[in-house]
DNA sequence: AAACATTTTTAGCTAAGGCTAAACTTTGCA
DNA sequence: TGCAAAGTTTAGCCTTAGCTAAAAATGTTT
């Protein structure tokens, strides 16, 4: 029995109806969507990280953090030369083409305010990593403004 | 340039440095282990609302819901069977085992604290809607406790 | 410079989750 | 009652993203 359900009249019929099915149909499309370019943009969030705090992006560093096998991540390169992201020659480290470059920016700063925003929010450093790369996809930009004014606000407030 | 970074000399490090590389593995093999269970708990969320709100679950209602063919539907109710979650017959409508209630409560509740916690939070309705479905699955225990009492108290401070 | 170690790539397996097309069952209506 | 529509299932295709094993290239060490 959800108690957030019963003292706000207003609110009470959305939550417990359903919404219309195309709608309904949309969120779930929304969150596929999301799934398709998420993988990709961790990994050229990383690749950016590690050019920055490595000077070079290697197979082998990648798997590791990734916690996935150096083929696994091979054939992740060779898709993302494919959609333009970074370049590379065979046996040499990767690097990023502008476009990927820009894509590591954008998913390093969604990745940084989600992150600023759950710790001013008090949760703990440990658990706010976590939680940051898995929500970091899922935010709106909406949501996303909200939060980093939410995160300001903390910060002079305090 | 992340202006978050710049301010705050004890929190500077861990943003601008790279967590060890085990670390940041553990991080990335949640967001996976996360993205497993998600479907399945949403198939299941689902036909409980479904079955609460129309008095059953049938496949058409279930694939129009969710923006996938009825052939899709047909094969995830197999697994969602095999797993124990469900029981059906053929050309019968789905039922939720006991483990498959429990599983539907749990992610019912999960997803009306965040939806709620996103409001409260300022975020308007659609998009509130919208960010929670693909938020759900990742946000933590210790998150999910956070964003209650958040909701709470604005609830009870405006 | 030859041998060994490391790194990278390729080939081929698996499972998941979309799809279409076609077969089969149920339902509803004339 | 019988036939058409609607709903369900099965078969088979595709892509993604893990994996292992093995081959190819590079780097290191003696």
């Amino acid at each position: 029995m959800p108690t957030y359900s019963d003292n706000s009249p207003d609110t009470a019929e959305q939550d417990t109806n359903l919404p219309p099915p195309e709608q309904h149909a949309r969120q779930y499309a929304a969150v596929r969507d999301a799934h398709e370019t998420e993988l990709i943009e961790d990994y050229v969030e990383l690749i950016g990280d590690l050019l920055d705090h490595a000077g070079e992006a290697r197979a082998t560093d990648i798997a590791a953090r990734m916690g996935v096998r150096q083929a696994t991540v091979a054939r992740m390169i060779r898709r993302l030369n494919d959609q333009g992201l970074v370049t590379n020659e065979p046996y040499r480290s990767i690097f990023l083409t502008e476009r990927g470059r820009a894509m590591a920016e954008e998913s390093r700063k969604r990745h940084g305010v989600v992150l600023q925003f759950l710790r001013s929010l008090g949760v703990d450093d440990a658990t706010a990593r976590i939680d940051a790369e898995g929500m970091e996809h899922h935010v709106s930009e909406t949501t996303l403004g909200i939060m980093r004014e939410f995160t300001l606000k903390q910060k002079g407030g305090d």
